[in-house]
DNA sequence: GAAATAGTGTCTTTAAGACAGTATGTG
DNA sequence: CACATACTGTCTTAAAGACACTATTTC
C-alpha cells in the first residue's frame, strides 16, 4: 500500500491556506492565491437503475480505454469548470442514456487516493432511478441485471454476470442500492421505478425487488393508501386473465 | 458573474500522477488524457458539531483573508493530492480543532458553479460529533450556538448570532443538521455527543435538543434499553440533589 | 364454473403514549 | 420529612402481521 509521504513531496509551495493577515488589495492576494494548489480530477458518476422483471438493472456501458479497458462501468464524465455537478449528471444522463426529466440524487463522492490508476480523481456518485418504459428501445441491453450478495441496508459491494466492474464501481452501485433499500422505508421512491400508472401489486414488487424480501402485502395496502401519496385514477389496468386492479397515479404529497 | 474562464487559467503544468502507462498499452493512453481537462479545486469542510447546555453549538472560525474576510466559516481545507478525503478531514480536525478519533461521517458534495467567487471550489462537507468534555480548555469558546430555523427534517440553512457564515457554510451546517435528525430515529448517534458514561437522561435530552422538540420520556427509555445499545456500568451519577440514575455506556452492537 | 388475483373485515401482536405508583438519593 | 428525580407496572391506542372471506375479471 503506497502511501506518498506527506512532507517529503509537493516541491509546489506549501498550500497555507493558513492566515497571512492583509487587507484586500491585490498584492497580498496574490500571495493567498488558492489556484496555486495542485488539484486532482473531479467527475461524476451516475448509478442509472431500473426494474426489469424481478430484478434491479444497471445502465453499465464498456470502457473503450485503459485503464480498465474493456470492463463495464458506470457512465460517467469529467465535471466542466463551468457547470455545476447536477449540470454534469444531467449531460452524462442525456449523453449516454439519452434521459431527460429522471429522479437523480446525489449519493457519495468517493476520493481514495488509488482509486484510478492514472491519476487522481475524485468521483461524485449519483443515484438515478428510471421506469423500464422510459428507456430507449436499443438502450434496454445495456442494463445489466445486478446481483446483491447482502441483506438489509448492509452495504457493499455488488456483482455483475459480465464479471468485474472497472475501478470502485461495484462499490459505487452497492451503495447506491444500499441507499435506496434505506429509503424505500420513509420516502416514496418506488414511483420512480414505474410507469406514471401503475397497480399496487406493481409497487408491491418494486419494493420487494429492492429490498430484496418478500412484504406482507396487507399492511404494504394500507401503509399506501394511508401515506397520501397515492390518488386512483378510477380506472383499471386491462388484459390481464384475473381481476383487473384500480390504476393509482403519484400525487405530489399536498399540505397535512 | 465572473467565472474562471475554463480555457484561459492553470497553464501550470498537468500535475498526472507519476503512475506510468503500465499493462496497458501508451498509445492509446496518450489520445485519452483526462490530465488535459481543466480541473477545480477541492476542498472539504467540516461540520464540527457538540451540545452544550441546551443548544447545539457549531466550530466556526473567522476568515482572515478574503473572500467573505471576517465572517464565520466551518473548518476546511483544500485536499491535497496525496491524501483521501477522509484523511483531509483528520487533518482539519487534527490542526484546527485539536482533535483526534472523534465520530465522523461524509455529509454532501457542494458543485455550485459560483460558491466561492475567486474560482471553482468543490467541496466535501463532513458532519464530525465531539462531545464538550472532549473540547481543549481554550476551544470552547470558537464554538457558536446554532439557530434552526425549520422543524423536522425539512433542512434549509440555519442561523448564528455573530451573523451571516461565509460561503455557503449555512446551508451545509443546515444539512448537518437534518442529516443528525434524520439518523437519530434508527442509528445510535446520540453517544457521540456525550461523555463515555451518561444517564438515560443525559441521552434524552441529547435527542431533543438535537431534534428540537421534547420527547416522550417512558417510551424513550423502553427503546434505549431494548435497543441493546446500552450497557449499565453499576455505577450511579454521583452529587445530584435527587436519586440519583444509572451511568450506561454505548454497547458496541453485537450480533444478534 | 374454475382459476386467479383484487379488495374488505377482523383478530392478534407489538410498540408507543399516558399515567399512577413506588424507590432512593439530597437538603 | 419534603422534594426531586429514577424506575416499574399497567392501561390505552395505533400500526403491522395473519388470515378468512367476498368480489370481479378471463378462460
Amino acid at each position: 500500500m503506497r502511501v506518498a509521504s506527506k512532507s517529503g513531496r509537493g516541491p509546489t509551495k506549501p498550500p497555507r491556506r493558513s492566515e497571512p493577515p492583509q487587507h484586500e488589495d491585490a498584492a497580498l492576494r496574490a500571495s493567498y492565491d488558492p489556484s496555486q494548489y495542485p488539484r486532482p480530477s473531479v467527475a461524476v458518476d451516475v448509478a442509472v437503475i431500473t426494474l426489469k422483471g424481478e430484478r434491479l438493472h444497471a445502465l453499465l456501458v464498456p470502457r473503450s480505454a485503459p485503464p480498465f479497458r474493456g470492463r463495464l462501468a458506470l457512465p460517467g464524465s469529467f465535471v466542466r469548470l463551468d457547470e455545476s455537478l447536477d449540470a454534469a449528471v444531467q449531460r452524462v444522463l442525456a449523453e449516454k442514456a439519452g434521459l431527460r426529466g429522471v429522479f437523480v440524487e446525489q449519493l457519495y463522492t468517493f476520493g481514495a487516493v488509488e482509486r484510478d490508476p492514472r491519476m487522481r480523481v475524485i468521483t461524485v456518485a449519483y443515484v438515478a432511478l428510471v421506469a423500464e418504459e422510459r428507456l430507449a428501445e436499443d438502450e434496454g441491453h445495456r442494463f445489466h441485471p445486478v446481483e446483491i450478495p447482502w441483506e438489509g441496508e448492509t452495504g457493499g459491494p455488488v456483482e455483475v454476470a459480465a464479471g468485474e466492474l472497472a475501478f470502485d464501481h461495484a462499490g459505487i452501485l452497492g451503495k447506491a442500492i444500499q441507499r435506496l433499500r434505506g429509503k424505500l422505508g420513509y420516502t416514496p421512491i418506488g414511483f420512480q421505478l414505474l410507469p406514471d400508472e401503475f397497480t399496487l401489486r406493481d409497487l408491491l414488487r418494486v419494493h420487494e425487488v429492492v429490498l430484496g424480501r418478500p412484504l406482507n402485502k396487507d399492511s404494504f395496502r394500507r401503509r399506501m393508501l394511508a401515506s397520501g401519496d397515492l390518488s386512483a385514477t378510477g380506472t383499471q389496468e386491462a388484459s390481464v386473465d384475473h381481476r383487473p386492479a384500480e390504476l393509482y397515479r403519484f400525487a405530489r404529497r399536498s399540505a397535512v
